[in-house]
DNA sequence: CTCCAGGGATGAT
DNA sequence: ATCATCCATGGA
């Protein structure tokens, strides 16, 4: 076990906020892959403790040490949350969502992995995310151990490309499938290199990925954010589009997608994909626990918000 | 610009 | 047990 100081981490929340796909809840914690490596991790307060498989011939290299410092990158518990929380703007639904989502963050995945569960979460709904992304690394990916449990890491490019579309498709994917063959045959080739495009601006890495099969703006976007750590991407979900209309445009029927777009990149600023996630997550969950509430949900917040928003 | 395939889970009746 | 709803992309 190792343990790292993790003030201001909510690891239950971040696993279950619709980032990431793969984590089985475990007794107190979780265990599942970062990369190649098994983890168990669970939270004991201010502490993140740790477990990796011992060391093994596979990964020689791994001693505890690499294994926590590739943890804590993971986990980006080096995301100052005072200041990114500090520069979303000062609104009754922002601070409702982030008083809620005290200790979410946003974590660094490997860019494949990310790319390729976004390709097939393409209308998805969260749960069924889950199960696309255990049926592949079930099928395709490696098997390791942790903690008693059998785990598998996802997939490479190569061997979701040496697939067939009709097994893939047999893996719950349905018409996805030839989207995401066709995206890992070219990441898997020398036609993409994820790694490189790491140096390209926000404008260019989004146009790279929108060039792949089965991505548009709503998945680069989330690629961006939750891989290439660009916290200003904003993915606009029908989620987050219900949020921004009926809380910051209510009763404007008019507002087009493109509008949507322009308000949200200038009012939510620099953090602004941390933003979206605390809406979103917010928006999910107090939707969730009652029905009855959330016929009155719209309350009239949306004025002065939006007031502020335009001018 | 609009329309709609696609498919499996989940919620409502 | 049926019926409606959720969902992004791409192509017509």
């Amino acid at each position: 076990m190792t343990e790292s100081s993790a003030p201001d981490f909510d690891l239950a929340m971040t696993l279950d906020s619709g980032q990431v796909f793969h984590w089985q809840k475990m007794g107190d914690g979780f265990v599942g892959t970062i990369g190649d490596l098994p983890v168990y991790v669970e939270r004991r307060g201010e502490v993140l403790r740790a477990k990796v498989a011992s060391a093994s011939r596979r990964y020689p290299g791994n001693n505890a040490q690499d294994a926590q410092a590739t943890i804590k990158h993971y986990f980006a518990l080096d995301h100052s949350l005072a200041e990114i929380c500090a520069s979303f703007p000062d609104d009754p639904v922002m601070n409702a969502a982030r008083d809620f989502c005290r200790g979410l963050r946003i974590i660094r995945q490997p860019k494949w992995e990310c790319l390729a569960t976004f390709i097939c979460s393409s209308m998805k709904q969260v749960t069924h995310i889950r199960q696309i992304s255990a049926a592949l690394r079930n099928r395709f990916g490696d098997q390791r151990k942790i903690g008693g449990r059998v785990v598998y890491t996802f997939p490479s490019a190569q061997q979701i490309a040496r697939a067939s579309e009709k097994q893939l498709r047999t893996s719950a994917l349905g018409y996805r499938a030839k989207n995401l063959r066709a995206t890992a045959e070219l990441v898997g080739s020398a036609e993409c290199n994820l790694e490189v495009w790491s140096a390209l601006s926000d404008a260019e890495l989004r146009k790279h990925l929108c060039a792949l099969p089965g991505v548009g703006p709503k998945i680069a976007n989330c690629v961006m954010l939750f891989a290439y750590e660009r916290l200003r991407a904003f993915p606009i979900d029908v989620w987050i589009e219900r949020v921004l209309r009926q809380q910051y445009f209510p009763r404007q029927k008019k507002i087009t997608a493109q509008r949507l777009r322009e308000f949200s990149k200038r009012y939510f600023g620099e953090h602004g994909g941390y933003a979206q996630q605390y809406l979103f997550h917010h928006a999910r969950l107090a939707g969730r626990r009652s029905k009855s509430m959330s016929k009155k949900r719209n309350c009239s917040v949306g004025q002065v918000v939006s007031g502020a928003g335009l001018g």
